[in-house]
DNA sequence: TTTTAGATGTGACCTAAATCACGTCAGGCG
DNA sequence: CGCCTGACGTGATTTAGGTCACATCTAAAA
């Protein structure tokens, strides 16, 4: 964690939802933000802590999981670049409902909750817009609840592979060891690594260490075609 | 669906959101809100469906559902008396993240999304409210989140049990038939009854048809105590 | 009282996926 | 160069829990 170098307005204005916020407000953000850096593995924060700061992501990956009882780790999401998690003081939330966790060299703003509770009354557009964040949130983690419940091990695989794929030129690919993203998807690295070895045999992806190449997206598309999933037959 | 009778005061106010709201915008509610009736089984709105009004439930029970693919079906929730629920047109969620079916005779209260949108900007005391009532939701879709990942189905009925307890006395008792158990915890009849079957030769609860009455609540508690769970071991 | 539909009990079986127990392979480094 | 260490590959075994196929059992309807 280094000393804080403050932020600039055009740093901030990288994040989507400051995108088109106007000067008045970035200015007044920036007085109050503080920036972060967290190493690969470090704990942000931890699932019931009481903290309602709002983070966002400048750099890197953050992973949100759950973790319980028999040691077994639930991945949530991945944050990158740009994203926005942790409890909001906009709600009543004091507690923070998951864990956060670095996945790589992470560069993070935060915005402490009295400092945001004091600018809510100011900025209408502001509270619109993290209204809407967590509008978002709402619904993946509805969707969350629904692929646990009813998807199997190798779909959530696919899904997380298509969820977490960075573009490059035509390539597709996931930067993740099998490990992580078994941890992503609540599953063991065995299992993960099996159902890759499939997928490469059948020409789906390319395997490299800490890295898988997705060369068929389409084939990794999920179980039965999204649309029309209000007739189950 | 009867022909819509007027909703009085003294029944808004039973809604715990409304409990300490004064006469003046209770007023305003029950001008714009409407009064609707189900049967059981009946689907009060569907998952993708636009429809952005709130719902209060007066009278009865509604299950929060995600049914997908395979026609397999995940509980997420069950509202009773008083629990608020549907899409808020305070985000800006346009589609219902899931299904509501009735699972009994029910009575609901229905606030109009653009009724509410023109009610808001009134009252903050209100917005507060909902806002809270949102909060909750996603602490709970969380807490789903990690049950259905790492907990075991007997555990999940055991939750669901103790959730979903009515307390009558002494006694707790849960009104549902094993099969509509079963829907809630994301599994089938045969598990449920089998794990019941258990439970009753250990003494902890009574069965009856249509109904579960619970012994020993304290039988049921989560697999590892709940507090102090940041240390996994 | 019969009928009948829904709710419940229970065994036999099967599959996904976790667990265990290795063996391989590549890169960093003393 | 060998020596680790962390990532990957793969079989064998085990188990939770879903599926199937029935046998009750009960309460409400006829």
């Amino acid at each position: 964690m280094i000393a804080t170098l403050p932020i600039k307005p055009d740093e901030l204005r990288e994040i989507p939802v400051f995108h088109r916020l106007p000067d008045e407000p970035v200015h007044s953000l920036v007085a109050v933000m503080v920036r972060r850096h967290y190493a690969p593995g470090q704990v942000i924060f931890l699932e019931g802590e009481q903290a309602n700061s709002l983070w966002f992501v400048s750099e890197g990956r953050v992973k949100i999981i759950k973790h319980s009882l028999n040691g077994r780790v639930q991945g949530l999401c991945l944050m990158n670049r740009g994203k926005c998690f942790g409890s909001c003081p906009l709600f009543d939330m004091e507690n923070n409902p998951a864990t956060a966790q670095a996945l790589d060299n992470v560069t993070l703003f935060v915005l402490p909750g009295e400092a945001l509770q004091q600018l809510k009354g100011r900025d209408p557009h502001l509270v619109k817009a993290l209204l809407h964040i967590y509008s978002q949130r709402l619904e993946h983690l509805a969707r969350v609840s629904e692929v646990l419940g009813s998807w199997t091990v190798s779909d959530r695989i696919n899904d997380c592979l298509l969820t977490y794929a960075n573009r490059e030129g035509q390539q597709s690919y996931v930067e993740l060891t099998q490990e992580k993203l078994a941890a992503m998807v609540g599953t063991v690295r065995e299992v993960v690594t099996r159902h890759l070895r499939s997928l490469e045999r059948e020409g789906i992806v390319r395997n490299e260490t800490g890295r898988i190449i997705i060369l068929n997206a389409d084939a990794l598309l999920p179980p039965c075609g999204c649309e029309d999933r209000r007739t189950p037959a």
